[in-house]
DNA sequence: TTCAAGATTGACACATGTGTACATTGTGCT
DNA sequence: AGCACAATGTACACATGTGTCAATCTTGAA
């Protein structure tokens, strides 16, 4: 284990202790992230910690900052990218589940785990989900549905998702993709084309049978 | 606030401190269980812990215990119990969903967040996810869908609900109530009779309109 | 090579938490 | 009233965490 390098010929940097309160936040939660631990990761004095944020609270904030940024955006685009069909469009969406480049389901998670703990958090989280959710109504209305059953609808493709990272199952491509065609008829109560399904497995390097 | 009442004419009891644990739990998640904290708010000195515990561990324990009696086991009887059709048998089911003392949602989310950070409990709730989706499964199958079928509303049915618990969202009742027809659609590929939803709506003590 | 800013460190003061040993109090019973 | 034991409390030892301060070391540039 050797320092993390960077540019700057120092050992430390904002980014590094970043990236391991994010390490930890994932593995064990927000209450983990504790500067003594993380130095010694680091392999760096507890207190050179203090040179780059004011405290711990400011670490944290950063950390909040990252998962907003992150998670919160890539769904709402994905939403509202260009399809002929309603299940076209869901497969979009579907990307976010399996990209971890579009959403990153453990960060989100663990977020989620500390807005228990934060009044603040949790306004945040649930501004996020709202955000979200609106996204996916449109998405629905876009083709047609009726508002009522838009807004179920988007419920349910958001909510299955979110509850199947707090199963934090860590499954086989290949049994989850056995799964899409299922889903995507229950969410948008069509089938979707062959060729529509053979795009979405393709690019996401994965070829059925 | 006075000290909570028991029989037995002493202050504590082994129920006293893990009520003051669950409810701890409840609010802010595993790591605010602290005997000190808890020994503030029932007005007992921190040490009379160790007279019903062993340590700290032995409470989580039974933490875990109280969970795994109340909130496995419900959802199997209700996916189990009687229905003339599809559409009826997944009301039973949402019977958890909207009833405290059938499934302790916030309960649940609590548990799911501590998984995070012990694995042990992690393969628990995983156990616990596996039970509660066969049981869902087996239900959709008695109606006659095809097993992936089958399989995945099970998952969309139980991932939904998981997910909610994790929005944390305080809704009204009569909101909640209006998505229910949908929901139902959803899942069950049937729209619920009108009776059926008459019959639900009465027992959670709803009026619609 | 020397210097100033950037980065690192150990010592200190303090806070909160756990658990043990032993003394003290409260309760029901005789 | 007095006893035995259940329950509570006090004092201690220890562990882990935060944050400040005053050195000290490193680095790139003058």
């Amino acid at each position: 284990m050797d320092q993390a390098l960077n540019d700057t010929g120092w050992r430390g940097s904002q980014e590094g202790w970043l990236e391991a309160a994010y390490q930890s936040l994932l593995e064990s939660g927000v209450d983990s992230v504790k500067i003594l631990p993380l130095a010694k990761k680091l392999n760096l004095s507890r207190t050179s910690f203090y040179w780059f944020f004011k405290d711990r609270e400011e670490l944290l904030s950063a950390l909040v900052a990252r998962w907003r940024e992150k998670n919160t955006g890539n769904i709402v685009k994905q939403s509202e990218a260009y399809a002929e069909s309603l299940a076209e469009a869901m497969l979009n969406v579907f990307d976010c589940w399996l990209n971890t480049d579009l959403f990153d389901a453990k960060f989100e998670f663990a977020v989620r785990s500390w807005a228990l703990q934060s009044d603040e958090l949790l306004a945040e989280v649930q501004q996020a989900d709202q955000i979200r959710l609106e996204a996916l109504k449109r998405m629905f209305m876009r083709f047609g549905l009726p508002e009522t059953t838009s807004d179920v609808r988007a419920r349910t493709t958001y909510l299955v998702q979110i509850g199947y990272i707090s199963m934090q199952s860590k499954e086989e491509l290949a049994v989850r993709m056995k799964r899409i065609p299922e889903y995507i008829a229950i969410y948008t109560g069509e089938v979707p084309q062959q060729r529509e399904l053979d795009r979405f497995f393709a690019r996401h390097g994965y070829r059925p049978g």
